[in-house]
DNA sequence: AATATTTTGCAACAATGTTGCAATGTTGTA
DNA sequence: TACAACATTGCAACATTGTTGCAAAATATT
C-alpha cells in the first residue's frame, strides 16, 4: 500500500465520500476480485445499490479498479497491485478463477502473450482468465 | 463442416425439434460468437426467449457450443470449428472481440500459451481474449 | 459560513435469466 | 401407422441485474 485511500480518492480528483472510501476499502482488503454482490453484501444495507453501480462505474473510469472477463462470464472488479502506483496500465493482466470457491486471484508476476493476429486485426487488450482449483480449495 | 445440423444433435443424443434446428443453423452460418440477444433477434419471434436460454444451455451441455469470457462481460456463445467434428476440447481458445462492431471471432489456428502458475494452483481451462479493432472495422 | 457543485437515495423502469407446469411434439416399439 | 413413454416447448410468474431522472443530502469552494 502506497496511498492511502483518501489519497487514491484524491489523486484521481473524486470527492471524498463515505462509499467511495468504504467500496475503495473492501477492494484493498480483499485478496481478489470482487463482484457487485459481494460488495453489496459485505457492506451491508449501509449504501443503495445504485451508488455502488456509480462508484465502480467511477472507479473503473479512474482507472483505479478495471473489470475482469470471467469463464463464467459474471461481472468482476480489481484492483490490482500496480493500480494505486501507477495508473492506467490494465493491458497485461493474468487472472485465475477457482471453480470451487469463486475467488479470483491477480496473479500481477505473470505477463499476457503477445498474439499474433491475423491480417488487419489490431489488439488494444489482452486478457487471460485461467479457471481451475486454487490453492486454499486444492485440499 | 463435417457433419449436418441433424447429424451433430443426433451424435448428441438429441431430439430434432424446430428450434435447435434453426439455432444451430444460426451459430454454423454466423462468423462469429452469437449472444442470447442475437439470437432472439435473428430467430424472429419464433421460439420462446426461455427455449432460446434452455436450448443453449443443453448445447453448452453437449459441448456443441461454449460459453466465450468477453471484455465486457457480455455471455457470448460459439461453435467453434472443431466443435461439431471433436467433441469437447474446449482447453486452448483464443477470442478477438471487436471494439467497433461487437464481433467475436473464434481464432482457431492460435493457441492459448501455458501459464506457470503459483504454488498450489490447477488448472483445468484458459481463456484467452484479445480485444481490439478487426480487420472489417479497420478502415 | 454561504454558495456552487457533486453525490446519494428513491422510484420507476428495462433487460436478463430462472422455475413450475400444462400442452405439445418427438421417439421407440409393437 | 398408431400407441405409449418420454422430452421439449410456451406461458406465466418471478428473481436478479443493471439503468435513468430527479429531489434531497453531502461535499467542495469561496
Amino acid at each position: 500500500m502506497m496511498y492511502s485511500i483518501i489519497e487514491t480518492l484524491k489523486k484521481n480528483q473524486l470527492s471524498i465520500t463515505d462509499s467511495r472510501k468504504k467500496i475503495l476499502e473492501l477492494f484493498v482488503k480483499a485478496k481478489g476480485a470482487l463482484a457487485h454482490a459481494d460488495i453489496e453484501h459485505q457492506s451491508g444495507t449501509e449504501f443503495d445499490r445504485v451508488t455502488i453501480y456509480r462508484t465502480l462505474q467511477t472507479f473503473v473510469e479512474k482507472g483505479i479498479i478495471h473489470t475482469i472477463p470471467t469463464s463464467d462470464n459474471s461481472v468482476r472488479y480489481a484492483l490490482c497491485k500496480d493500480a494505486c502506483t501507477e495508473g492506467h496500465h490494465h493491458d497485461n493482466h493474468v487472472h485465475f478463477m477457482c471453480d470451487v470457491c469463486g475467488t479470483t486471484y491477480c496473479l500481477d508476476n505473470i505477463t499476457t502473450p503477445d498474439v499474433k493476429l491475423p491480417e488487419g486485426f489490431r489488439s488494444t487488450q489482452t486478457d487471460l482468465v485461467v479457471s481451475g482449483v486454487c490453492a486454499k480449495c486444492a485440499n
